[in-house]
DNA sequence: GTTAGCACTCGTCGAGAGTGAGTGCTAACA
DNA sequence: TGTTAGCACTCACTCTCGACGAGTGCTAAC
């Protein structure tokens, strides 16, 4: 598609005005990036890259400025991003490996991981689809009038919850109970708790059986809690230090839509592809990001379903690097997802 | 100290540029206002209020602006804030109330309640100076080798942790550590631990004696984490909406301070004064706040410490409404508390 | 095909004029 | 003596205009 010189010019045009927000001019160009030319030449294979629409002008005088296209060319056909650097790999593997003890903290510590190592604000939603199963119950003495509902589930996310009592139970016949909500519950999934089930224990629980609705219906309603896909974000600050976000009313907005649940979704989308995804201004479905860049991936939880981890910047963010941080990401996921035997299958 | 037209007029002008963030003019005041004298005799009135020091010109031909010692003035002798009217009230109420049932979410929840009622960033402390002893510690199954310990404090925090071992003990076994746990430990401080009840319940495990060393060591470590004061934040993005913060880098200062521990703790200060106090401007210790104000109370949670709740906002931030809002949800907290039942005490 | 030269474009910056909001002072009035 | 109308003055803000310069496109020569 292109020649050589043209093809260089390009890269020389999308890496300088990564680095420096300004658009590139041809004398820059020629100064810079050493390509033996004369900013003439230059300027007349930038006509030519214009006409194809791969780079752009804001005004007659100005200089270039990779388009969406070029931007995409860029990602599809000049861009490598190298593995990352070793002590970029060993302060990933500390933030996620040694932070990382229950499942629960992994979509927070790796989001805290994306946004520290690229600087720009990063997402990551939880897998869902799954179907949560009560792995374990256990119930501990809290006062006179409470208890503690710890609930563990099969994804190894622990939960615990203060249920109120008129009257609660001493720790012998918790441990009793607990052991036989276990006896019951365990493997359950919500929607196969039967109303024999909870006969049969209202019969076994004698006495205590006041205390079982409440507890079941916490317990309901925590897997419930569970079964929603959770979403987090981290470093949504820095959009502040780009330059292309100067204008506060933009910065904003974008600053309410990765605080709000419903928006993150939607920026997120659902996750069909596999692999890493770079989706460039124009190409994004939400008015709102078609001046901004979006890189995600889809992770696989076992086969309880699919996240996705992503990054936000400027239309032009570090595409190389970023790529190399997600990647690396994804791939400390795996291991913890090992340590942590959640994963049969592979990640994508 | 003021005659009553000149502390009409200082009310005027602090109202006027709370609401609007323009210089007040003396004939915004003689039109808005209706003092019914005119222009000019609002002038010298000015003038002197002017002499007093508390209020300035930016230069010769602006309107005033209050300095703050006139804000001080202000809060000290004409602001009078209102009760929360009753659908705030109501709002706050099922905020706080019905989202915390258990103390380590009053904090994250009081934040977000401040936050939401004002429109300012909110920063919410633990209290501290506490020596959190253990209430109970339970244990858990999870897999062939890690357990569950859940750890409830005196302060009824719920903190659980995986235990990684070589070979988990089964469910049974764990029930009967759990209890020789809880005969040993339970009310105890991590100081108050003796090398002597150590060694008294390694030889009480028995075969399990391997299992007790890592468990000691992680409620060691999840009550001295506990020990450390948490603090909270909330709606820090707010601060983008104020048009004193137009400029962007004052506004990311001010962010990473918020997203600070350190600097957290150094904005909040120590609690000595009791009541909610209002720090004005240049007042504040750091400079960084010199061009804020800060509205912060104590409240104290048994005999345990004291914490800290606090708005920041700029120097013409609505007093009024936020010590409205302040000592609405610091009302809250002792009903939250009681729920709790961790209240003998007053809350200051 | 490449390049030097040149005219042209257009955003940016700074100076200068006009505008208007606001002040302080003064003199007159009740 | 307090209040007010009038007026000169100040100064931020806006607009315009010219100079500047970075950058372009075109042309002619190599």
């Amino acid at each position: 598609m292109l020649n050589d010189r043209k093809f260089k010019i390009l890269q020389a045009i999308v890496n300088d005005y990564i680095e420096t927000a300004e658009p590139v001019g041809s004398r820059t160009i020629a100064k810079k990036y050493g390509l033996g030319v004369s900013s003439a030449t230059i300027r007349n294979e930038m006509s030519d890259l214009e006409d194809l629409g791969l780079i752009s002008q804001l005004h007659s005088s100005s200089g270039r400025v990779p388009s969406s296209k070029g931007y995409r060319f860029y990602v599809d056909s000049m861009m490598q991003s190298p593995a990352l650097a070793e002590e970029e790999a060993l302060l990933l593997q500390r933030m996620l490996i040694e932070n990382i003890r229950q499942s629960e903290y992994m979509m927070q510590e790796t989001a805290k991981a994306l946004s520290r190592l690229t600087n720009y604000p990063a997402i990551v939603s939880e897998p869902y689809l799954k179907k949560t199963a009560i792995k374990h119950i256990q119930l501990v003495p809290l006062d006179e009038k409470s208890i503690l509902l710890v609930l563990v589930t099969d994804t190894k996310t622990v939960k615990n919850q203060v249920v109120n009592l008129s009257a609660a139970p001493g720790y012998d016949v918790l441990t009793k109970l607990s052991a036989l909500l276990n006896r019951r519950l365990s493997g359950l999934s919500i929607r196969e708790i039967s109303r024999e089930c909870i006969d049969k224990m209202l019969a076994e629980f004698g006495e205590h059986a006041h205390v079982l609705m409440p507890i079941l219906g916490i317990t309901a309603d925590m897997i419930q809690a569970e079964d929603d896909v959770r979403v987090y974000t981290s470093g949504v600050k820095n959009i502040l230090t780009f330059p292309e976000f100067s204008d506060k009313a933009k910065a904003e907005q974008i600053f309410h839509a990765l605080e709000d649940r419903a928006s993150l979704f939607e920026i997120l989308g659902t996750p069909k592809a596999s692999g890493i995804q770079i989706i460039i201004g124009e190409e994004n479905a939400l008015d709102l990001l078609k001046s901004c860049s979006l890189i995600k991936a889809n992770y696989t939880i076992d086969n309880q379903g699919t996240g996705c981890i992503a990054l936000i910047g400027p239309m032009r963010m570090d595409y190389a690097q970023a790529v190399s941080v997600l990647s690396g990401v994804l791939q400390n996921i795996r291991h913890v997802m090992d340590a942590l035997g959640l994963r049969n299958g592979g990640t994508d």
